[in-house]
DNA sequence: TTGACATATTCCTGTATAGGAATATATTTG
DNA sequence: CAAATATATTCCTATACAGGAATATGTCAA
């Protein structure tokens, strides 16, 4: 079986960043498919083909207004998977305090070079190690 | 181009289904290979591969301990995930912070017709802090 | 060493991309 | 009608899967 198809789901569709940049831009606010593709600096082809994925799997609507179409986010949409994620959310190390404190010694510290072996939970990933 | 590796980042490696199983199933306790095997009630090479992908994003992390190799969710891995999602939150429609506030409104204003309610842009959910 | 157990990797294959190029459809205007 | 504008679709191609089958690697015990 290859991958599931982008249309299966909202988790399958936001996996593209494109994708993800076009919802931020059409949270605020509808934009025609001309304006999404000057902002995001894509071909108007793929601008809509990733427009239909989005669509079809509920994460836009669209009102045609004369020869242009409106896009703009379904923030509903997103919300399942903001609600999977979240149920990791108590497992989280929250170093508030700690990421603070960092940010603070590094105001004050001129240039300083250290703090490498500190990660205050960044989201980043490493590769290769058991 | 096809599309990006399911290796590239957090949210390619989530959308795949099993994956999200295999992730929730580790949450709580670090489990063997076989044990996911049996739980997941998928064939061993797929576990294998699976794992693989999620520990290449790092959302496992893995310890072998003689012949077995305990894996166990890294959360941290899935918070840029709820961060970018909940960026959306305030564009929710709120069932119940609407209902709570339509029939507050009505107790007030028994007669009334509906309020401006063009946007729910507020109402943020409270969220447990520490 | 051999054998058993635990896990990982390789090979195979049908399928679904994402982007580019070209073209089609829809709508308004002259 | 034709032309212009706005958007969608089709065709093409290299690529990356996900699962199944077979095999390889790693580790312990006798």
């Amino acid at each position: 079986m290859p991958r599931a198809a982008t249309t299966t789901d909202a988790f399958n569709a936001v996996a593209e960043p494109r994708r993800r940049d076009i919802l931020s831009y059409l949270l605020l606010q509808e934009r025609s498919v001309n304006e999404i593709v000057l902002a995001m600096a894509l071909e108007q082809p793929s601008v809509s083909k990733h427009l239909r994925v989005l669509k079809e799997v509920g994460l836009v609507n669209a009102r045609r207004e004369g020869r242009q179409i409106f896009y703009r986010t379904n923030a509903d949409a997103i919300r399942p998977l903001h609600e999977w994620t979240g149920t990791f959310e108590r497992f989280w190390s929250h170093q508030l305090a700690r990421v603070k404190q960092l940010a603070e010694a590094k105001e004050q510290a001129p240039a300083g070079k250290d703090a490498g072996a500190s990660r205050p939970a960044d989201s980043k990933q490493e590769k290769k190690e058991s």
